[in-house]
DNA sequence: CTTGCTTGTCACAACACTGTAATATCATGA
DNA sequence: TCATGATATTACAGTGTTGTGACAAGCAAG
């Protein structure tokens, strides 16, 4: 699930922007050009973040964010984006509640780091060690890792991603393009041989470990993933 | 390296006033006036002890120190400051894991005997200091030393921070700004190479002594700590 | 003020990854 | 067995990512 954030901005010619580049990097994205009408989207949508201007008419930024976590939510990120670089308004910033702030003007490469580092840190405290493995294959995602049979085996990113899906959806028929919706993600369109080749490649590395036929071919329809049953 | 206090109270003539002892001793002190900010605060330094204040509007003192505490934070030392005398209160305090009380109003005399108490208990129990070890690398954050195969190694305060962060979390695969968070701190923005040079620059101090291994690329995601396995 | 160290950024080199096309091989049904 | 369609295999070039050295600004020590 994309991560919602909300946008609360008086120019629109800002939220426009920031809107664009957010939905180019996967978010959703709502918007409010007050504190009034964000508080109305904040009741019926499911925000995970709040991208909050300082300066705005009627309730300002400072006294929006400040209100929400007086009410209790503090499981909402909120950034907060000024013009001023006073160091007096930071931590006054940071004293009502905001998680991170930006200065203007601020460039969309270092808004979506700052919003990647806030999310990160919110989602952070369920961080799970997911440790899959199936035969003598085992991955651990936290180290970014395949081990098997206890050694370590190098994988490239997309090899990776193949491997960790095939692996976590065992004994199942899969179609070329079901593989680049769940693999590829589906923004991106690739011919359907380009799968054949990649499972060619994984089952190459795969090969001198006597795992390589853990991966099928199921003539007309794709490949699956499952153990030898012998 | 001096010990670093964390003083948490909402009135600042009681912040200045123990800031003003406190340096005078040669401490060094940071500040907030909420939990939020103190928050904030402990994740970018490294807090030795912290003097909280009983009463704070928003998230109680009490509040906030059991919140630490239930997060594993039990190296960091606790001082509740409190205007009542009431032995329940003062049983509850200690309940959620603060170290000591002091009663206000109190004399700087009072204060800096028991927060040197706190902290002479604090780092009998960790008796080796901070001493941590991967490999051939050996890092005393104490004496800010890096002992690489019985060698006293230098390193820049970056690098230091790079590589005690990577050390102390080996095994796991870091975005570049996960890293920023963790070595630079989430108040500056630097460019996302910015990481790579940064561990060329310890991959070369590490080289002569064999160990720039230690430091895996792990391509489309980032940086890893781990001992080979030969 | 100079000197030396640190550090962020850039430009270019080196390299790995990936999609595609071309060709070979295989499986299947007539 | 042959024809046909599907998959396997290989080669390659474009692209993206990382490594590397250089540089200039910032800063502290002298």
């Amino acid at each position: 699930m994309n991560p919602h954030i909300l946008v609360v901005d008086d120019e629109a010619a800002i939220r426009d922007m920031v809107r664009m580049a957010l939905e180019l990097e996967g978010f959703t994205v709502s918007d409010a050009s007050n504190a009034h009408h964000a508080t109305k989207v904040l009741e019926q949508q499911d925000i995970d973040l709040i991208l909050l201007d300082w300066m705005m008419p009627g309730i300002s930024g400072i006294d929006f964010a400040g209100r929400i976590r007086r009410e209790g939510n503090s499981q909402v990120g909120i950034i907060m984006l000024t013009a001023k670089d006073d160091e007096d308004d930071m931590v006054r910033g940071l004293d009502v509640g905001a998680d991170d702030y930006i200065k203007k003007p601020f460039s969309t490469k270092e808004m979506l780091s700052r919003i990647n580092a806030v999310l990160r840190r919110l989602s952070n405290n369920q961080l799970s060690g997911d440790i899959v493995s199936a035969g003598k294959i085992t991955i651990d995602s936290d180290q970014h890792r395949v081990i098997i049979g206890g050694e370590n085996v190098d994988f490239s990113p997309t090899e990776f991603r193949l491997l960790h899906f095939l692996l976590t959806h065992p004994d199942r028929v899969f179609a070329r393009d079901q593989l680049f919706d769940n693999v590829w993600g589906n923004q991106v369109y690739v011919e359907d041989r380009t799968v054949d080749v990649h499972i060619r490649r994984l089952r190459k590395v795969l090969e001198p470990h006597q795992c390589d036929d853990y991966i099928n071919t199921v003539r007309g329809v794709g490949y699956r993933f499952s153990l030898p049953s012998h």
